[in-house]
DNA sequence: CTTAATAGCGTAGCTCATACGCAGTCAGGA
DNA sequence: TCCTGACTGCGTATGAGCTACGCTATTAAG
């Protein structure tokens, strides 16, 4: 927190730090409420629909005075990346480190959940927004009773980041676009896949499909997503408790 | 495989299942020269550079004659998504599961970090193109000797495709990202989290930055990648180890 | 009161996806 | 043999999107 003058511009406008101007007209707009149009905008009609110009029209504004506080669209969508998870749980103190990771992958989950268009986002740098880096430290936190040392710690969170992204990418897409449109889905994969899946040339898929793992079409509703996630995010879990256990044996 | 008729048009076009026209002239293009010419494009300039225009003029054609072999950009996009990956590894027949698994999971990431824009893809339906059933199948042939039910196994390789989806998404993008502008990641990152991060506000991320966890410059080198990649995912197959030993007890 | 810095915005240039229609090409039937 | 219908490649045009540039109005400092 020393001075805050050579923070590259980007970053001080994720932090909200940017000098304010000493003269000329009252701002009427800020990069917040730009980001919140945009967030609102992609919430409803999805990313494609965010345009600078409709983000505009929805705050009464023109298109270029956009850029008055924003240098460029990827910078937005940065904004956007950031702002989109809000603040990270409050983890019970008294809680251990597994359930404290579990609550934490939830509500990440749910943030996620609550706005499908942040796994189509680019991703060009590691977080340094103000939201990414609180979430960062409130799953460091959680395993502040584990034992672990810093860099132990460290690799055990980017791993679990790795899981919950995935999982952001993966199911959370699919949900998306199956409430978009789910007759592309359901029972309707379930009888592309017995008659793409040539049991010779796939053997193990093919056994699987006959079966019927494919057949419910519930595969992409959100009880369904919850649960799934849970088993293999247990998974994860079983082999962090193994490697803990295994360091404090130490 | 019964009859070819009803196929939706989009998969029999991932199958190479369209029946060829009986009159006209001979196409001097396929959607498969199509798809090689995009996946070059982007490979060498980036996703953003993929544009029908860029393409056409690759194969040496013009922008409009794409489109009688590709219905719109998002097809192509399909398409690519698809070829991406070449076809998946060859398991030996007397591996155990969990080394199976691990060379699979090795020659994915491979195959993503050759193509980094494959991150950036839209995912919009369940995998149904000929390469990614492929590895599917030959994820889930890895299990074959595992004992667990078919579901089971499904189970299991879904959660294995979610951590290596993270992976592919987060580190593979931060890899390519690092690459084209070193400048910005390396030590940068750390002095910056020095500045911005309050230990009272942040404790755990602070003493984790305290530490000098994010001063080396190699963070984003690729041997350091594939490193805590196989750390985080072992600890993901120690956990699934602990449920097929758990499953085979009962 | 002057002046420099700043906000909002209109215009215009560029890139892109793609609808539409024309012209040339090939296979089968008359 | 030749016609006809199907099909390929492509030129043009439309509309949307990002954003550089410069003008005007506004505010605070001197």
């Amino acid at each position: 927190m020393a001075d805050e003058t050579e923070l590259p511009d980007d970053v001080a406008l994720l932090w909200g730090m940017r000098d304010a101007p000493r003269r000329g007209p009252k701002a009427t707009l800020t990069a917040d409420d730009i980001t919140r149009a945009a967030i609102a905008v992609a919430d409803a009609d999805g990313l494609g629909a965010v345009s600078m110009a409709r983000v505009a029209s929805e705050l009464g504004n023109s298109t270029m005075a956009l850029y008055r506080h924003v240098r460029s669209k990827d910078e937005l969508l940065a904004l956007m990346a950031d702002a989109a998870f809000e603040s990270p749980p409050e983890l019970p103190a008294d809680a251990d480190w597994r359930s404290g990771l579990m609550l934490w992958a939830r509500h990440n989950l749910a943030a996620a959940r609550r706005h499908p268009w942040f796994a189509q986002l680019p991703i060009g740098a590691p977080p340094i927004g103000p939201t990414s880096l609180a979430w960062f430290d409130s799953a460091l936190g959680a395993l502040s009773g584990s034992g672990l040392s810093e860099p132990e710690k460290v690799g055990v969170v980017m791993a679990m980041l790795t899981y919950v992204h995935g999982e952001i990418r993966l199911r959370t897409s699919l949900s998306a676009a199956y409430a978009a449109n789910p007759e592309a889905f359901g029972p309707r994969y379930g009888e592309l896949l017995k008659r793409l899946v040539d049991p010779r040339r796939l053997p193990a898929l093919s056994a699987v499909v006959e079966a019927g793992v494919f057949d419910q079409d519930t595969l992409y509703e959100e009880e369904e997503a919850k649960e799934e996630f849970e088993f293999g995010f247990s998974l994860f879990l079983d082999g962090v408790e193994q490697f803990i256990a295994a360091r404090s044996r130490e």
